[in-house]
DNA sequence: ACCGTCACG
DNA sequence: ACGTACGTGACGGTA
């Protein structure tokens, strides 16, 4: 065979490469089509598939791009053509009932298309559509041209069964599976099937294709299509030997006559689309790497960016070692700094070393400097990333970091980038090559070399992606809530975080005793009634013994078997004596493990718990708490409750605890506007009672602690995005009684229903919704193509407003309060926050002073429609206190 | 690593 | 016909 010398150019790696070739050249064709909507229905299964950080679709396009990449790699081919659709073929015009069959295109599919076309463009690789015509038929025509020509071969790749059917001696095609793809010539088409591959049309014919909206010949599938085939040639030659043909088929054939025949038609590529191209003109041709970079910079793609090593690469800046501290005399202001620690738990983590960037020098200062180093610059302008960890690692080493002006982990977290711990996902984002936190542990990689980069790199990053942030914040005009809540915030939260919360491990060990006791019991109790011992902490073995061996129920399914959770057992707690137990087993070891153990676990060697807050988490601006969690610890069961007496305060202090009464439901009132709401709340009415009274007509003192409770639950049902359902669950009611409801309290509070709609059209129309210190929560479920996805992003589009907007109203509340303290000079501390309570050790002298603070912040934090309230309780414990 | 369960607001 | 109220974190069991 003749081989010929030629030159690849492999832009990827941007280099050549020399290679022997067959003389005939080879074109790949590429169903475009298929390729993104692959690609994009392999991700498209849940709410919250692929997007970038400003919401565009991106899911089809990594497929699609991780596809065309593996093919220059596999292929390295010289002449490549990746054909789209541009309308349906005019050949399916005559079919009505095809057209309308088949699916829309979701529009989030849609919006890739344009992008994955300009990246083609960008990469040099030709890519053709015209009107009329599918990708189907411009592969087809190009086929024929490389079966007439003898200078080409033809490579098709696509997933389509279809464009098997243009297999021939000169092309093959590489059949796409869901991992990897099988390579189909003529030959081995054969093997499979028994025909030569120009019948695969008639084989359709025959057998159909639901998923593309072919009829084809009802009862006939692929067995008996091939066996038709096998013996008669063509859908022609089986209607001509319909005689021969007995039974069943032949009457399916006779009356599904005419969808056959359309089937054929339908399925036939059309081989004439009128190109203004030829087959040399599908040569690769130079691409352009500044246009390639630029839009997976914009799509997010640092992977693909990354492996073009055509990454932002950091300049190598030179780092000065730092060895004397007046080395940092000309350093500028502001700059940034960042340190790294040896643990995620920063409250027994120790810092490793410190870097410093000021926009011309970057400064390495190993740990043995850092006290002296941060003192030096404590008075200068600073930006970091994760302020908080850094304030609390300086504070254990007793400095007192200030003038933090930027953090980019909250700056980001406001702008709703995708937040992690770790600052290289960020810095990732933003194309900077920077090693993640597993990486650097796992390889033991903490050596000073590696430490230099490291640090010195983020501080590199923070510096300069400071202004970008800054400029993206004032454009979406959040400016006010980062510089006067979130970034105040830090700093109180470090502090809460820092002085922790003492812990009678006494109290613990008691009830621990006294629970093993009683969980070994209720246990052999459990064994006896089931007649067996088992794994009662096991829902897969609780559940065969429930409902199969006892048949205590039928019980409710889940993915990995029956059900076993506390609304299924509360059902059957009459039906037999071991649910009862089960459920106090259930209760007894919950508290056991995270309660008792858990928590005895995570006192540290003050003899406190130190939690901490992740400020840059939720989708609503609440915080929530880890290691462990004080934001769930037992209230509601009067056990459960006791573990609070654990929680003590410091010597000669009480513990005071002070709650907004239903700040949610004020945050509704002020936002809806319900005239009798408002009223209520200023007249600081029980507001379950006043809406008992207003749906059911009633007069105060006619309420029953039935709707009363009713009420309360639809009240509460509100704040969430109620719907029949959920109702009809918490008040054990039906969905259609649950429903009037409803329907009554809308009808009662007009201003509810009008404000709620109002909500949720602006979420479509903005794609976001708002608190009220304009915190933006993006919600792009409700562009799912998906009923019930989008049915949940209105429910949060109706929630996030008022969980959010309160969240905002206690951060200002705890800013405020700090502020005080400090005005003041008050010892006392703020310790723990629970979403709308807030608890401080109290210096016994200073309880009526902090009483009067934490009531007028709190009271004043915000100015509402309705006033604010706050009940104030104090204790020796936790427990006492509320 | 994921699920089911359950603790809180 | 579907599968269901918002927001979290930790545990034990299972794959």
């Amino acid at each position: 065979m003749d081989l010929l010398t030629i030159i690849l150019w492999d832009k990827l790696n941007n280099r050549g490469i020399i290679k022997l070739v067959n003389i005939m050249k080879k074109v790949v064709l590429v169903d475009g089509n298929n390729l993104l909507f692959r690609s994009y229905y392999a991700t498209a299964y849940s709410g919250n598939f692929m997007k970038n950080s400003k919401g565009f679709p991106t899911n089809a396009l990594y497929g699609f791009v991780n596809m065309i990449n593996k093919i220059i790699n596999d292929e390295k081919p010289l002449y490549m053509l990746v054909a789209f659709d541009k309308g349906k073929t005019f050949r399916h015009d005559k079919y009505e009932d095809y057209k309308a069959g088949r699916i829309q295109m979701p529009d989030e599919l849609k919006r890739q298309f344009p992008v994955a076309k300009e990246i083609l463009t960008n990469l040099g690789i030709k890519w053709f559509e015209i009107e009329n015509y599918e990708a189907d038929d411009i592969i087809g025509t190009l086929a024929k041209m490389i079966d007439e020509s003898n200078e080409y071969n033809g490579l098709i790749i696509s997933s389509d069964k279809d464009l098997l059917q243009l297999i021939s001696d000169k092309v093959v095609m590489k059949m796409l599976k869901a991992k990897d793809y099988i390579m189909m010539t003529k030959e081995t088409f054969y093997e499979t099937y028994g025909l030569t591959p120009e019948k695969m049309i008639d084989i359709k014919a025959l057998q159909g294709d639901a998923s593309d909206n072919i009829p084809g010949v009802k009862g006939i599938g692929e067995k008996t299509a091939l066996k038709l085939l096998q013996d008669y040639g063509t859908l022609e030659g089986v209607y001509d030997n319909l005689a021969y043909i007995k039974g069943s088929v032949a009457t399916k054939l006779i009356n599904e006559r005419q969808k056959a025949f359309e089937s054929k038609d339908l399925v036939t590529i059309f081989k004439e689309v009128p190109l203004e191209f030829t087959l040399e003109d599908t040569i690769l041709t130079g691409g352009n790497l500044e246009a390639i970079k630029n839009t997976y910079e914009s799509l997010e793609f640092y992977s693909f960016l990354k492996n073009m090593k055509i990454q932002k690469t950091q300049e190598d800046i030179d780092i000065i070692d730092l060895k004397n501290i007046n080395e940092l005399d000309k350093i500028s202001s502001p700059l940034s700094f960042y340190i790294e620690v040896d643990k995620t738990n920063y409250h027994i983590a120790h810092a490793l070393a410190l870097g410093l960037y000021d926009g011309k020098n970057a400064y390495f200062i190993k740990k043995e400097m850092i006290n002296d180093v941060v003192k030096k610059i404590n008075d200068k302008e600073k930006y970091t990333y994760d302020l908080k960890k850094h304030y609390v690692t300086l504070k254990k080493m007793n400095i007192s970091l200030s003038n933090v002006t930027f953090d980019s982990m909250i700056a980001a977290y406001l702008l709703n980038y995708n937040v992690k711990d770790d600052i290289a996902y960020l810095a990732n984002q933003f194309g900077y090559d920077i090693p993640f936190y597993d990486v650097i542990s796992k390889e033991k990689n903490i050596n000073e070399e590696n430490l230099k980069k490291l640090v010195t790199n983020k501080a590199k990053f923070i510096y300069d992606v400071k202004n970008e942030l800054e400029q993206e914040m004032k454009k979406e005009d959040c400016t006010y809530l980062f510089k006067n809540i979130e970034m105040p915030l830090s700093v109180v939260l470090g502090d809460m975080e820092y002085q922790g919360i003492r812990v009678d491990v006494n109290v613990l060990k008691e009830m621990n005793a006294e629970i093993e006791e009683k969980i070994k019991e209720i246990s052999l109790k459990i064994y006896e009634l089931a007649g067996e011992k088992f794994n009662i902490s096991s829902p897969k073995q609780l559940g065969e013994i429930l409902f199969v061996k006892l048949e205590i129920g039928k019980g409710k399914k889940t993915k990995s078997g029956y059900s076993t959770d506390k609304g299924v057992l509360e059902k059957y707690v009459d039906r037999h004596p071991i649910v009862p137990l089960i459920l106090e087993h259930r209760m007894l070891t919950k508290l056991q493990s995270t309660y008792i153990v858990g928590l005895e676990s995570s006192i540290l060697e003050d003899g406190k718990i130190h939690t901490i807050y992740t400020q840059t988490l939720t989708r609503t601006g609440r915080l929530s708490s880890i290691e462990p969690n004080l934001q769930n610890i037992p209230v509601r069961t009067t056990y459960g409750k006791l573990i609070r007496k654990a929680f003590v305060p410091e010597d000669g202090c009480i513990l005071l605890s002070s709650d907004y009464s239903q700040i949610e439901l004020r945050v509704f009132a002020h936002f809806s506007k319900v005239p009798n709401w408002i009223d209520a709340f200023k007249k600081d009415m029980d507001i379950h009672t006043r809406t008992a009274m207003d749906i059911f007509g009633v007069s105060e003192n006619e309420v029953t602690p039935l709707m009363r409770r009713q009420a309360k639950a639809v009240n509460f049902g509100i704040l969430y995005g109620i719907s029949s359902f959920g109702l009809s669950e918490d008040l054990k009611i039906s969905v259609k009684e649950a429903k009037a409801f409803i329907d009554k309290y809308f009808q009662t509070y007009s201003g509810t229903k009008v404000y709620m709609d109002s909500v949720i059209k602006d979420a479509y129309d903005k794609g976001y919704v708002t608190t009220i210190m304009n915190r933006k929560r993006r919600i792009d479920e409700l562009n799912n193509t998906n009923y019930m996805i989008r049915q949940q992003g209105e429910r949060m589009a109706l929630n996030t407003p008022i969980q959010g907007s309160s969240a905002d109203i206690l951060k200002k509340a705890m800013i405020d309060i700090y502020n005080e303290f400090n005005k003041k000079n008050i010892k006392s501390k703020m310790i723990l926050q629970v979403h709308d309570e807030l608890i401080f050790n109290v210096l016994k002298e200073e309880e009526k002073e902090v009483t009067e603070i934490v009531d007028r912040c709190m009271d004043n934090a915000y100015k509402l429609e309705v006033p604010l309230k706050v009940d104030i309780e104090t204790g020796i414990n936790w427990y006492d206190a509320k």
